[in-house]
DNA sequence: AAGGTATTTGACACGATGTCAAAAACATGA
DNA sequence: TCATGTTTTTGACATCGTGTCAAATACCTT
């Protein structure tokens, strides 16, 4: 056997933070490849299409993501871990130079239906898995909330709910930019679910 | 002067369908040349890129669109009008079949930061516009509906959480595929937004 | 009927994806 | 130590995409 000369999870790395910039439509693999200073043919060889680079690159970025998902939804008191999970959303999608938006949403909205360009079924469902497992990280939160009398009502919609502004807010920072917007909204959220209106 | 052999509208109407159906970076002109009935290089002369077509397809799209939502949300009991507006959007990206998901946010999630590749400025413009008066019409909605006493709160904010669901709505739309879902969380926020639990 | 002008057409340059065969480099066994 | 085998690397190639340009074309106008 001849070994790589390169490192995978550098490979990885630099390749994700390229998607995750410049979308996998936007990104090539040449640039991929001068960035991490690697023959184009190699990452052929290694992950066999720019599809499976860049699954292989958002599984690693997905169980991060998950895992602080995970911190700031774990303890504390309700408003308080929503909040939290809130912020850690925003974050996540301003974080950069210029700000690099969610990739999450981005990839979802390069799913081609039929086949040949864009992502596929396997991007969709690794998608669909990480926002499967917010969801449930949220509707459990929700569920301790309820039975210490923080929160009055059905879990599973309003979990589902709450993601769905997160997605929404993930738009809206592409169409505005505008970041205080989005911690509006984000607390309007937490007050609307709690029931308590803010005066 | 030579008289176009192409309608401009049709041609305008092609280019969209094929938009929505595989977003702006998987459609190439070719395909579109094809479908028209027409010679690549025409449409180069006479929209000038890919880009610039987008562009003029999607403002008849988003015209259209604008006033079909002014319909729903202009007249009736304020939850009828919100029901109507949550239905109009879904019914909007579940058509199609394949559905072709949402315009608006394929294409916000398609704009390149640096310039080059993908949507740019220009396009931005024309999502954020779409966005921004369709969040007119829902606060104005609100704002009429608060001086009826059909609802209690803050039109603005409440406006944009609106909008922010409809978003998520189409990201979730592409992850899930799942009608009866969207509809669900859509009949939730309206029942938040009016301050009336379901049970 | 002739000329001007915008449109059409086809060739070209360039860059991207993905494939393939040949070259290269290391691990292994004799 | 050296030959062998296997995998990686490398560069060439086919194909398809965008965008440009000059030449040909067809109609409107005078």
């Amino acid at each position: 056997m001849r070994p790589r000369e390169f490192d995978h999870d550098d490979v990885l790395r630099v390749a994700f933070e390229q998607f995750w910039r410049r979308g996998v439509r936007g990104t090539s693999l040449s640039d991929i490849a001068r960035e991490a200073g690697v023959q184009r043919g190699s990452l052929y060889n290694a992950f066999g299409s720019k599809e499976a680079l860049f699954l292989a690159a958002y599984e690693r970025y997905a169980g991060d993501y998950l895992s602080s998902v995970q911190k700031v939804l774990g303890s504390g008191p309700l408003r308080k871990r929503l909040t939290a999970f809130f912020d850690l959303t925003i974050k996540n999608f301003r974080s950069g130079s210029p700000p690099r938006g969610c990739p999450t949403t981005r990839g979802l909205m390069e799913l081609a239906s039929d086949d040949g360009e864009g992502l596929d079924e396997d991007a969709r469902r690794a998608f669909a898995d990480l926002v499967s497992r917010i969801t449930g990280l949220v509707q459990d939160a929700l569920s301790e909330g309820a039975q210490r009398g923080e929160f009055n009502g059905a879990p599973e919609v309003a979990a589902l709910h709450i993601v769905t502004v997160t997605r929404g807010l993930a738009v809206l920072e592409r169409a505005f930019g505008d970041e205080p917007q989005l911690r509006k909204i984000a607390a309007h959220t937490v007050d609307l679910v709690l029931n308590e209106k803010r005066r």
